[in-house]
DNA sequence: CAATCATTCAATGGATTGATTGAATGATTG
DNA sequence: CAATCATTCAATCAATCCATTGAATGATTG
């Protein structure tokens, strides 16, 4: 039995995919670009990765087939490539978050459910507690987006800033963090600082762009409101 | 600007999962250990590998949270764990499978869509061709599988014995591989090897287990079909 | 066409990974 | 409790991966 098992290309096709996934700097750029087409420089300013080291985790991820790109005069733009890749990046974060949360209730002993640690709230749900103002709507994303435009009445802390700033916040109230889309990981950090000093947090499930695409109110940046 | 990216421990927790997903033998295991727990020494002999490597293997995916062991006697079960793993496996199976069909069509020309090329076949049209006789059934797995149980008129050639049997399969009929479930790559495998001989070929969309569970009938082991 | 800008290439060195070997542990059997 | 079986540990070497550096390419501008 020299070959108890010759085995199937397409393991080998999915560990090269995994693999190149496996590394956090291609997935925060995968996520970028994931965000719309980008060029090289503005990959490395999102990232603070050098240039040379961002072409190549580019091309890595390009010789996978998870990018494409294409010239515009002098710039080089990356975009995603066709097919189910968006559906990977976001398995995979539920499973990091799924295990991370098993984690920490292994260690914490669970002062509270995990599933209430992650969970998300709706824009339904989100409308009908402004009505009643039984929240506290924070924008974690920097002065600048925040600036360009937001959600009516939210208050802005940049997630960097959160953990100093945290007696702004009220405790007798909900909080529901918020920022640049589904695939925005700011609030889920935020979540992960304000349950550590014992607020109730949750965050809005789909982010700043996806309230604008269903056509509900922002402030714009002529209005100041925090 | 020091600090251009801090960057979010989930995309660390999420790498790390990738690496682990990023090598062949690690997800044929995963795989095998997916379709039922599984001891050690039973993955050695389906994968091939040693056994200390296998055990390292195992001990990866452990680290990583996407398997759980439980021992039995002196043997060591592994499990998957609970979450969203099964879907990672789907997306990245998917992922790899829609860039290898586009490589195909790349370099062969299109001589066949992709589409057509990797097209499942749902149960309700392969019941109305069965009746119509106008497929051929092809069980590819192994020989004591098959023993076990079957799809009812399906002819058993394993998937490592098909290349030198071809010429058992009609030319004139379209062939349906069908293999252990919608995790298994035999079937895909097969139609990798018949599409490359010319054959008219697709596969079971749902495989064997499903079809027991759809409550359909199959040959036991008592009849003689081949 | 020389100068500049954005990106890529090539080469280096340090760190990590994977297969193999042989020994050690843990559980069961007589 | 000695023998056996299943699994894990520890150590080794080769191969690969990653960040950095400085030079090379390709496209644009004056």
């Amino acid at each position: 039995m020299t070959d108890t098992d010759t085995h199937h290309p397409i393991f080998d096709l999915s560990a090269d995919i995994a693999r190149t996934l496996g590394h956090a700097h291609r997935l925060v750029l995968l996520n970028h670009i994931a965000e719309g087409e980008k060029a090289v420089e503005r990959l490395t300013e999102l990232t603070g990765l050098g240039v040379a080291n961002t072409s190549q985790h580019l091309q890595h991820l390009k010789r996978a087939g998870l990018v494409q790109t294409r010239r515009d005069g002098k710039r080089m733009l990356y975009r995603l490539a066709s097919g189910p890749i968006e559906m990977v990046l976001a398995a995979l974060r539920s499973v990091a978050e799924h295990n991370n949360a098993q984690l920490r209730d292994l260690i914490e002993g669970g002062t509270a459910s995990s599933s209430d640690r992650l969970e998300k709230i709706s824009r339904e749900e989100l409308l009908r507690r402004m009505r009643e103002d039984s929240i506290v709507l924070l924008d974690v994303r920097p002065v600048d987006e925040f600036a360009a435009g937001r959600l009516p009445g939210a208050i802005n802390i940049p997630v960097e800033e959160l953990e100093p700033r945290l007696a702004e916040l009220p405790r007798d109230k909900l909080v529901v963090a918020y920022c640049g889309g589904a695939r925005c990981v700011l609030s889920a950090d935020a979540l992960a600082i304000l349950h550590a000093h014992g607020w109730v947090a949750r965050r809005l499930e789909h982010g700043f762009p996806d309230w604008l695409d269903a056509g509900l109110g922002v402030e714009d940046g002529h209005h100041s409101c925090a």
